[in-house]
RNA sequence: GCUCUCGUAGCUCAGCCUGGAUAGAGUGUCUCCCUCCUAAGGAGAAAGUCGCAGGUUCAAAUCCUGCCGAGAGCGCCA
């Protein structure tokens, strides 16, 4: 359709055909026509009022599938015709996309020495959309959930452990008396020294750390692995900085024969002032390690492994400084394919003084806790309904509870922070996730009472079908653009606007019984195969009754 | 101090990359609509100097500069 009217437009005005596609809009409202042409750029080298050459442009002869064309202003407005746009979209086959090649998406990403936090969520379930959009793009995905298992914070809870720690406590909750050690250890910095040691010991391979970090891990991976499972999202890997433990020194040295690495105040750093990134320190004095050690490993050793065209870093934008460190190191290093790693960084959580949730202020929201409150919600409002007498509920408060969470965190820009209310995903009406739902349950709906096989014959197509038509069409572009900005919300947002079309629809026209029952269950069917797809790029469950 | 990000309706946020027609949602407030395929719904009203000031442009919430306000980061944490 876009085709016909670039066409039309370039037999009449001296313009590129790319040109002329770029300047094609789409009007604010429906009445308006469905395609715009501005004629402000011709003024110039026509001389002329751009409302003239507008009002000129639409005497053109129409050419098929094309009903109408009016000037407005200084746009020249295009109609097309609905009922072969219809068919058009509505006989659609879906031809599978071609595939591009491999990435890699780093997700979720814990530091295991913590509680799953609020601050976790975004990660996880961000990246968890992002590779069902690369995916959607032609992509073969490998979702890697790179653990935070060593590192000073370990050190922490070792030295907490032998001075305060309790093997009843740790046998009632594992996670939360390590997470207690941690913050008691971290809340002063009179055992910073020692906390330090402990670590050194453990990278140097200490048999007696080296056990007690083995076993605390499985500990808190056992806690992590039950929020995964209740979250619905799973990795294809589950990596961890130790098990680079053994790669760091290979990074040094070759740090060191490229001559990269400096001393400075018995550190060593790479110098990367000149690119106005600082100087990053890749091994403390003692001797040991750091994070940028161990992510300039993994990089070298993913891309070897993997062999990926990309690797997206789904990290919380605290960290933006921390990758263009590692990926300018790499790039230095010689690596050519430091260009392909991006960090899709993501906004913070703040708190309601809008600052950082810190653990050092012993201020945290844990994943549990929200999850629990959202299912309790959920399943409170289901008990409401009637028609849902004698059936099984748990598992569909599930599916709502984890709607709305995706969902009240994917909807927003991911670039940006925003500020932690549980009513966020406690609200269930509007524009959330189990509107959603809702949504597409009431399409499942309407095509499980069908009995009758009406004709489908498109006569006139009324303002609200073809507004939801348009939508429907408009998913592929959709998934382009959430791709090339690795932008979940775009999708989210389409949904959103998606629902809320067909429950216009809905209201407005009648399907079953009605004279055009066959066209319209045609549609309502493409709406719900839409939203479901749509659904699915945001990780979320569909559910077929509310 | 330096670097990056943000500032849009009472509140929570889209829109900004790629400039266009009357700046959009949700929520909250105020009206309506269940003899009708699920009311977690629909229709409508009120609510905005798009932080401030310049600049570029035929056209700026959108691009550029400065200022104000908030947040994050800035070598032995991750």
């Amino acid at each position: 359709m876009k085709n016909i009217v670039v066409k039309m437009i370039a037999k009449e005005v001296d313009l590129d055909v790319c040109d002329i596609e770029n300047l094609l809009e789409v009007p604010p409202r429906l009445e308006m026509g469905d395609f715009a042409f501005p004629c402000f750029g011709l003024a110039k080298s026509l001389k002329k009022s751009p409302v003239i050459i507008a009002s000129g442009l639409a005497k053109v002869k129409l050419p098929k599938g094309i009903s109408e064309v009016k000037a407005e202003g200084a746009y020249v407005n295009f109609f097309v015709d609905r009922g072969i746009f219809a068919k058009g979209v509505l006989g659609k086959k879906r031809v599978d996309v071609e595939k591009k090649g491999k990435i890699c998406i780093d997700m979720s990403s814990p530091n295991i020495a913590k509680p799953f936090g609020i601050g976790h969520l975004r990660s996880t379930i961000i990246g968890n959309s992002i590779g069902k959009i690369c995916e959607a793009n032609g992509f073969e995905v490998v979702k890697i959930n790179y653990l935070g298992d060593w590192g000073t914070q370990f050190g922490k809870i070792i030295f907490g452990f032998r001075k305060w720690g309790s093997e009843a406590k740790l046998k009632k909750d594992a996670i939360g008396h390590l997470y207690e050690l941690y913050v008691r250890a971290n809340a002063t910095d009179e055992f910073d020294e020692e906390c330090r040691a402990e670590f050194k010991k453990l990278e140097d391979g200490d048999k007696e750390n080296l056990k007690l970090w083995k076993r605390f891990k499985d500990l808190s991976l056992k806690e992590f692995d039950k929020i995964y499972d209740l979250l619905g999202i799973s990795f294809d890997v589950v990596s961890g900085e130790s098990l680079y433990n053994d790669k760091m020194g290979a990074v040094v040295a070759e740090l060191e024969a490229k001559g990269l690495l400096i001393e400075d105040e018995g550190a060593k750093i790479v110098d990367l002032d000149s690119e106005g990134l600082g100087k990053v320190l890749i091994q403390k004095s003692d001797g040991t390690s750091l994070y940028a050690t161990r992510d300039l490993a993994m990089a070298i050793d993913r891309k070897k492994e993997y062999n990926f065209d990309r690797a997206v870093y789904e990290v919380g934008s605290e960290q933006k400084l921390h990758f263009r460190q590692v990926f300018g190191v790499l790039d230095k290093m010689g690596y050519e394919w430091s260009k392909d790693l991006v960090h899709a960084a993501h906004g913070l959580y703040l708190d309601k003084d809008g600052k950082k949730f810190s653990t050092r202020r012993g201020k945290s929201v844990f994943m549990k806790d929200v999850l629990n409150e959202v299912v309790e919600k959920a399943k409170t409002n289901l008990l409401k309904r009637e028609m849902l007498k004698g059936k099984e509920l748990d598992g569909r408060a599930r599916k709502i509870a984890l709607a709305a969470i995706f969902y009240g965190d994917l909807k927003n820009n991911r670039e940006h922070n925003m500020v932690f209310d549980v009513d966020r995903f406690l609200s269930f009406e509007g524009d959330t996730g189990p509107y959603l739902l809702y949504s597409y349950a009431r399409a499942s709906s309407i095509l499980r009472k069908v009995d009758s096989k009406a004709s489908v014959k498109i006569g006139e197509i009324n303002d609200t079908e073809f507004g939801l038509i348009k939508k429907i069409d408009s998913f592929e572009d959709v998934v382009g653009k959430a791709y090339l900005g690795l932008a979940p919300n775009l999708v989210a947002n389409y949904c959103f606007e998606l629902a809320s079309l067909f429950n216009e629809f809905y209201h407005a026209c009648p399907v079953l019984g009605n004279e055009k029952e066959g066209f319209r269950l045609v549609l309502v069917g493409a709406f719900r195969d839409v939203m479901g797809k749509s659904l699915n790029l945001l990780g979320i469950e569909k559910l077929e009754e509310m």
